[in-house]
DNA sequence: GCGAGCAGCGTACCT
DNA sequence: ACAGGTACGCTGCTCGCG
């Protein structure tokens, strides 16, 4: 049977994977991204624009843009209204539209993309499996829909990763070719790993082609004749698609990469700029990976390819010096070969370590994996929330218009007890913020209200017989993390079905965690001064009253941070502390909960620089199984030269595990002597911060941007957000003189390290073990190497 | 004109 | 372009002294 130019109504099954729109005769029409054996795209031409009006028009108001109202009943900020919806002609003209009638009233959700608004108001999410009727390519009515439960592997993949050729360094699109594609599709099966490239070379997975237009065409015709639905890069939003894109016009050919054999858009996302291209989702790993660092999901600083295989997978990939790709090329090109490979292996790894992440977050919010791999933590919050306001026949607020920009009281901190400690015991409070806004109704429009309440230890008062929305949606997530976690006990590790509900619980995990941040963040429709400060007051109550009541049971409490508790055990048996936990635990309300995080043999705690008083944020714990917990020090910092983080370390594990303060010392005079010696290779005297402003937006001469200015004068591009990796070098007065980018840098300052990096580093930890004040002060007055000698 | 002392800039970290 | 709490190095200013 032949499905082609049929127009009679037909019924089928298919997938839906985005939305978006496309204007037909004045008229916008919803073009849905759809897979059934094969992507395709679906119309449908009956969705119109809308926004809400809250007020009254004059009798003889008219407006061309304007093509329908009505009244309708609605939930405005919490109270039910009669509201205006207005039916306008044509998503653009919205803007204009409620520029129009804003004078009239309040308007409402004026600004929600047009695409979206389709997808909220039917619904849809992506991976939703349709049954639908249809006529040709329109959608005439959608049947049902089911939750389907599809991953990577239902799709045609393809990863690649070009390198181009750079004699000056940095590869200029007009003149310098492009090399290599390598690519590997669906997964990382090894047969599947190709590199395309114009030279001969003995090496089993080169398709050679003759020069570098045929290999563009090639991988254009690849993309067509695979049927390729994901298109993964590293990065190639902003380098790869763009520079084959210039190569293929500087060549006089094109680069039709869309399934219409369109080319692909780039799209300004706040942060970041994603290249769309049509009929095939192009994902981006490199703003994803950064997602995940943001949220604190994935704990590295530095998002290079490289860095972040290595921090993943502890594996180290090839790697090849970027200045000399071109000498590579022209000498040893089956390196260069090899090396573009390991790129795209490298990036199928992170793929999967983080795509099914992503397929679960778009499955729970409803964006489609484009937008989701593009997207902040808000906007994931605000999806959830605006789609279940509408269900609810809520109107979204609008995001507030001005608001107090001093922050609100936040977190409580005990100040530690510095020294060396045995037997410690850590409890920490489940998902702290979000038990809290469940349990507490917290939510802006519950605020305040007469009758039942629970009132914050602000005074602030949040009905109990009217469940708020961000509690109803952030309850549900929990719900539903609690059930994934439940049946992964079930399952064995490795099974297809556990990384599935892991990814899917890891997903849950970042929603959850994003609410409270959401409520304080100022741009947000559900912002709510009043909310977060009960949040956290409430955070701050739980945590001393447990300290308190730890306390009254005769532990001593070592140290708080927002929901841990630090105890010591003292006399005290395990069993004594968890009987503890387990009084505290009947006592709490709604979902909150005291777990057990761990018992410690030992731990430091030190004190604050050029102060007697203990350091927060900074200690570092040993485990029953020898391993290390490491918070705050020096060493975790990567503004820190590793040769001072290691010795750090050393010392750290020295002191833990065998307590030895000579060996410690030992240690720190051999690596002074090998800095004074000349000996410790520059790498390890790098130190990295970033750029977080424009180089010639600063009040002061920082050492990075001290390197920076003089690596801009020698012709570097340095811009906002550049990390600088520097070495403090001899020459010069202040360290911003003395401070010269890794590349540029032809010695060192050995005494810079000894005194700035090694001693102060050391010293910390060392006077908790013994070292007198007069030690310290004589340390600090007395020639340092002195001591040392 | 110069060094000591200090405030505040700036970054990275913790939960 | 999710929050606030914290440490700390460095710069560049003020101040006192000469």
């Amino acid at each position: 049977m032949s499905e082609e130019k049929s127009n009679k109504k037909a019924i089928r099954k298919a997938v839906l994977l985005d939305a978006d729109y496309i204007t037909r005769k004045d008229r916008a029409v919803i073009r849905l991204i759809m897979k059934g054996k094969k992507m395709f795209q679906l119309y449908d031409g009956n969705f119109s624009p809308y926004f809400y009006l809250d007020g009254e028009f004059p009798d003889n108001f008219n407006d061309a843009r304007m093509v329908g109202k009505e009244k309708v009943k609605k939930i405005v900020l919490g109270k039910e209204k009669e509201v205006w919806k207005i039916v306008a002609r044509h998503p653009r003209e919205v803007p204009e539209l409620r520029e129009a009638i804003k004078q009239f009233g309040e308007t409402y959700e004026y600004d929600i993309p047009f695409a979206k608004r389709y997808l909220i108001d039917k619904d849809l999410f992506p991976f939703m499996e349709l049954k639908y009727e249809r006529e040709g390519k329109k959608l005439t009515r959608i049947i049902s829909k089911t939750k389907k439960d599809s991953s990577l592997k239902d799709f045609n993949t393809l990863v690649f990763d070009i390198e181009t050729y750079n004699p000056q360094g940095i590869p200029r699109e007009k003149q310098d070719p492009i090399l290599m594609i390598g690519y590997e599709e669906n997964g990382s099966l090894p047969q599947k790993k190709k590199l395309m490239t114009s030279k001969k070379l003995p090496l089993d997975f080169i398709e050679h082609y003759e020069d570098e237009k045929s290999m563009l065409e090639g991988f254009t015709q690849k993309l067509k004749e695979k049927d390729i639905e994901i298109l993964f890069g590293y990065n190639s939003s902003a380098f790869d698609l763009p520079y084959m894109r210039a190569r293929a016009d500087a060549l006089k050919t094109n680069f039709l990469i869309g399934r219409d054999s369109s080319s692909f858009k780039i799209q300004n996302r706040g942060f970041y700029t994603v290249a769309k291209v049509n009929g095939r989702m192009h994902l981006d790993v490199y703003p994803i990976v950064r997602f995940f660092g943001i949220i604190g999901a994935l704990k590295i600083t530095s998002f290079t390819l490289e860095n972040v295989y290595a921090e993943m997978s502890g594996k180290r990939k090839m790697n090849v010096e970027k200045m000399k790709i071109w000498e590579l090329w022209d000498q040893k090109p089956e390196v260069l070969a090899k090396y573009c490979s390991a790129d795209v292996m490298a990036t199928s790894e992170i793929i999967k370590r983080f795509i099914p992440t992503i397929f679960a977050l778009s499955k729970t919010v409803g964006l489609s994996l484009f937008d989701i791999s593009s997207s902040t933590s808000s906007l994931l919050v605000e999806t959830l929330l605006m789609r279940e306001a509408s269900k609810e026949n809520m109107v979204s607020p609008n995001r507030p218009k001005g608001y107090d920009p001093t922050p609100i009281k936040g977190a409580y901190v005990k100040l530690p007890e510095p020294g060396v400690y045995e037997n410690m015991i850590v409890f920490d409070f489940r998902g702290l913020y979000p038990s809290i806004i469940c349990s507490h109704n917290v939510d802006p429009f519950t605020i305040d209200c007469e009758g039942e309440a629970f009132v914050s230890p602000l005074g602030h008062r949040f009905c109990k017989d009217k469940m708020g929305l961000v509690p109803k949606v952030l309850g549900k997530i929990l719900e539903l993390r609690a059930e994934c976690k439940k049946k992964l006990k079930t399952l064995s590790r490795n099974s297809e079905e556990y990384e599935k509900i892991n990814a899917m619980q890891q997903a849950l995990k970042i929603l959850a965690n994003s609410f409270y941040g959401y409520l304080l963040y100022v741009n947000s429709r559900w912002y709510s001064r009043r909310c977060g400060e009960s949040i956290t007051a409430w955070g701050r109550y739980y945590i001393s009253e447990t300290a308190k009541k730890a306390e009254e049971r005769g532990f001593k409490v070592l140290y708080i941070d927002t929901d841990s508790l630090f105890i010591l055990l003292g006399d005290k048996k395990k069993e004594e502390a968890l009987s503890f936990l387990d009084s505290i635990n009947c006592e709490l309300p709604g979902n909150m909960e005291l777990e057990f995080e761990g018992f410690y043999p030992r731990g430091v705690f030190v004190s604050k620089k050029a102060e007697e008083k203990g350091a927060k944020k900074k200690y570092a714990l040993l485990g029953e199984d020898g391993t290390i917990k490491i918070r705050g020090f020096e060493l975790v910092r990567r503004d820190w030269a590793r040769i001072a983080k290691d010795t750090q370390k050393s010392v750290l594990e020295i002191i833990l595990k065998e307590g030895s303060k000579e060996k410690a010392v030992k240690l720190v005079k051999d690596v002074v002597e090998r800095l004074r010696t000349g000996e410790v290779p520059m790498e390890e005297l790098v130190i990295y911060s970033t750029l977080r402003k424009k180089p010639g937006n600063y009040d002061i001469l920082s050492p990075e941007l001290g390197a920076a200015q003089k690596a801009i004068a020698r012709g570097k591009k340095i811009e906002k957000g550049t990390l600088i990796g520097y070495v403090v070098t001899k020459k010069g007065k202040s360290i911003s003189e003395k401070a010269e980018l890794l590349e540029f840098a032809q010695d060192y300052d050995s005494n810079y390290y000894i005194n700035h990096q090694i001693i102060p580093a050391v010293m910390k930890i060392l006077s908790e073990l013994g070292y007198s004040e007069e030690d310290l002060k004589s340390w600090g007055k007395q020639q340092t190497l002195d001591l040392f000698s």
